[in-house]
DNA sequence: CGTAGGATTGAGGCTCTTCAAACGCGGTGG
DNA sequence: CCACCGCGTTTGAAGAGCCTCAATCCTACG
């Protein structure tokens, strides 16, 4: 099952002004917004797939989805959790790889896809914008550096208020900015964030909703003591 | 104690043909030759620190050093294993943030310093050079993800195995080949690696020393069934 | 109102960690 | 040249943390 195809113009985009494509002059922006094409995704349904080759990039102009990896045994690691104005997908084009991972609308998203021969030209014709996206690569290492390093070193309860911090920011709605943020996601995927078991998750939580750090709603999880967190997740 | 100034002619390095640097013309090579500053550091000494503000990028011209973060409870992950011809510090020059890591000699090294300004000015002049850059980032991004996904996923005997095959290569030695090559290191630095504590290491070797995956001599690890050793860490 | 998928709870067990102690090996100074 | 010293390695035992399996509960949705 493929998404809708739908129709965005580029000018009025909502995350023009946050986007990687910000830096960009009217004239390049007009040349993306004739050769992109825009597509709706229900949630579940995947944008793109571990081990296809890339064909181009993916802008998100609404929703969020998950990247993750599935290992040998069927588990999955997710190792991103990307919201409007996120860029997904250009790692393994400019690599050069076939996709490590697989990207999965965690709700309806709507997406823009630039294809690869315009996002090559781009880079050809924008050292501003080339100069960006090595910046933004390089950055993006030292964070998974940092993360490697927590998940090697961290306990399981460290690693979650970790998570629930990083969450709290992505699940603030834009449009309507409520506080606290409410983190709306399985506890499947949770555990797939911070890497251990849905039980261990909940017993977890459970923990945390008793110290009152967290409070929960049904499924959705809301961030009551961030500084507190701070202090459970060893953070400096 | 501070590593002692050498000499070393780029146009007659040993590694000029397989480092960052090898798509440079001549006169490029002049330049970085002129500009930079090349150390020898004994086993144990500190190139960079953690923390710190990049001035440059480090090309190694021989011997081996390990990239780690230090934890909270001062557990070190070793991120990076890095050799001859390989460059490290680029990544948090070029994101503009401070180092996350820290390199420190495995064994007697000599490091070429190529400074900031100098190194921009490539980037600046080459697009071919900053081309050759951002793909690198990118394809070790991808190589991160990996990584990411087996410290989650994978058991700490599937992790060494892994670990083990890797470092096989990293230690073939290139002035005398010999087969197997053989990993030196100390079994903390290993567990480093692997992310689990020294002792469970010390187990799990000698178990693979039982099923004839390995052998060791003194502190040396030889590989001997690299196919089995594939099967062990459940590679695809 | 029924159903399916997700959330929760409990029990049991296994992997891995931690702590403590002994051992070996390489380097150093007498 | 040899005895000693110190760091790294090895081994053992105990226990904590986390995982797995299974059963039950909840809730959103058709």
């Amino acid at each position: 099952m493929r998404g809708r195809r739908i129709s965005i113009a580029c000018e009025d985009c909502q995350v023009k002004g946050i986007s990687k494509f910000s830096g960009l002059c009217a004239e390049d922006l007009n040349k993306i917004n004739y050769n992109k094409s825009c597509t709706a995704y229900k949630k579940g349904q995947i944008i793109f797939h571990e081990d296809t080759r890339p064909l181009g990039v993916f802008c998100i102009n609404k929703g969020r989805l998950k990247v993750y990896k599935t290992g040998d045994d069927g588990k999955d690691q997710i190792i991103q959790v990307a919201k409007s104005g996120d860029m997904v997908g250009y790692r393994a084009m400019i690599g050069e790889d076939l996709y490590p991972v697989t990207a999965e609308a965690l709700e309806d998203v709507q997406v823009c896809f630039v294809p690869k021969s315009e996002f090559l030209r781009l880079m050809e014709e924008s050292t501003d914008f080339s100069k960006m996206l090595l910046k933004e690569a390089c950055h993006e290492l030292s964070m998974m550096t940092e993360m490697l390093t927590n998940l090697a070193q961290k306990t399981v309860r460290e690693r979650l208020a970790v998570s629930l911090l990083m969450l709290k920011d992505i699940y603030i709605d834009e449009e309507n900015p409520v506080e606290p943020a409410e983190i709306n996601m399985t506890r499947e995927d949770l555990a797939n964030i911070v890497g251990t078991a849905t039980e261990t998750i909940i017993r977890l939580l459970h923990d945390f909703k008793e110290e009152n750090l967290i409070k929960t709603n049904g499924r959705k999880i809301m961030v009551l003591d961030a500084q507190r967190l701070v202090k459970v997740g060893n953070i400096y």
